[in-house]
DNA sequence: CAAGATTGAACCCTCAATCTTA
DNA sequence: TAAGATTGAGGGTTCAATCTTG
């Protein structure tokens, strides 16, 4: 039994809060990042992954995994990174699959990019997060049980 | 002088979580909206609008200021939904810029689609939270002043 | 001219279909 | 065959350039 009602005042004010809060904090750390240091929020996601994760080279899946993208989303999205010369794959020598190495070029950008990350995280989001916010914030999120997607 | 350390796990913890709202929670509620009724976030954002801000007509203006998009991503999203036959574009007699009106198409569509949209905010997000942790939240984003953002 | 709107190119995401190889 | 990956089409978003009209 859903109810069907439309949303009252209070429900709509707090459902566009949740929207605008994450919606927001998320596209102006993207900005800054990509704006700064070339990468976008993905490209960081991918290259930190290789690093953390495997010390630069990972399976598709392993990475596919961590991430929590559709196969099809990452498959395009390494073909343009590989274009932009930020990571190599790589047909490993048993096994199926595909392997996904970072270059060197990769590993520049990504240690430029992890300080600005940082700072954007902060500054365009945490700073204004005070710790009893923060709990709420935790606990809706564990509530909601999302399905999960490891690291940064 | 901005803080250029990695993140700590109390900080990484509380991003994550905000990245997950906003991927994969906030999104069900689009998904959901789109499987049952053909109309995405966005095209709910602009037709109840259209309903609620204007009775059915509204300036391109207007509708741009409440949605907070980019004109030409919504000239473009215009574009798709006046092919789909959701709304039409009238020059108005005198004055500059376009209104836009509302088709029955486009009516029946958004009646259809306003229960399922409420249900789906409340089973997906409302649910989990409890009225002094809307405060807390409400009062958070008051606090940080964000730009409008996206409607539905 | 300037406000308001459109267009085109480039990029990103999703879905379904297809290819590759153990 | 089935797991793993790629491809192509189609919608969505952004940026800069362009058109339109008071």
């Amino acid at each position: 039994m859903t109810n069907k009602k439309p949303l009252d005042e209070t429900e709509w004010d707090l459902w566009h809060a949740l929207k605008t809060l994450s919606e927001a904090g998320l596209a102006a750390v993207g900005s800054v990042l990509e704006t700064a240091t070339g990468l976008s929020g993905s490209d960081f996601g991918i290259l930190s992954r290789l690093e953390d994760l495997g010390d630069g080279a990972l399976s598709q899946q392993r990475l596919q995994a961590s991430l929590g993208w559709d196969k099809s989303r990452l498959s395009h999205h390494l073909t343009r990174m590989e274009g932009r010369g930020l990571l190599r794959r790589v047909r490993p020598a048993s096994g199926r699959g595909v392997s996904l190495k970072i270059t060197q070029k990769g590993r520049n950008a990504v240690a430029a990019a992890r300080p600005v990350h940082a700072s954007a995280v902060r500054e365009q989001v945490l700073r204004h997060i005070r710790p009893p916010e923060a709990a709420v914030l935790l606990e809706l999120v564990r509530r909601m049980r999302i399905p999960p997607t490891n690291g940064a």
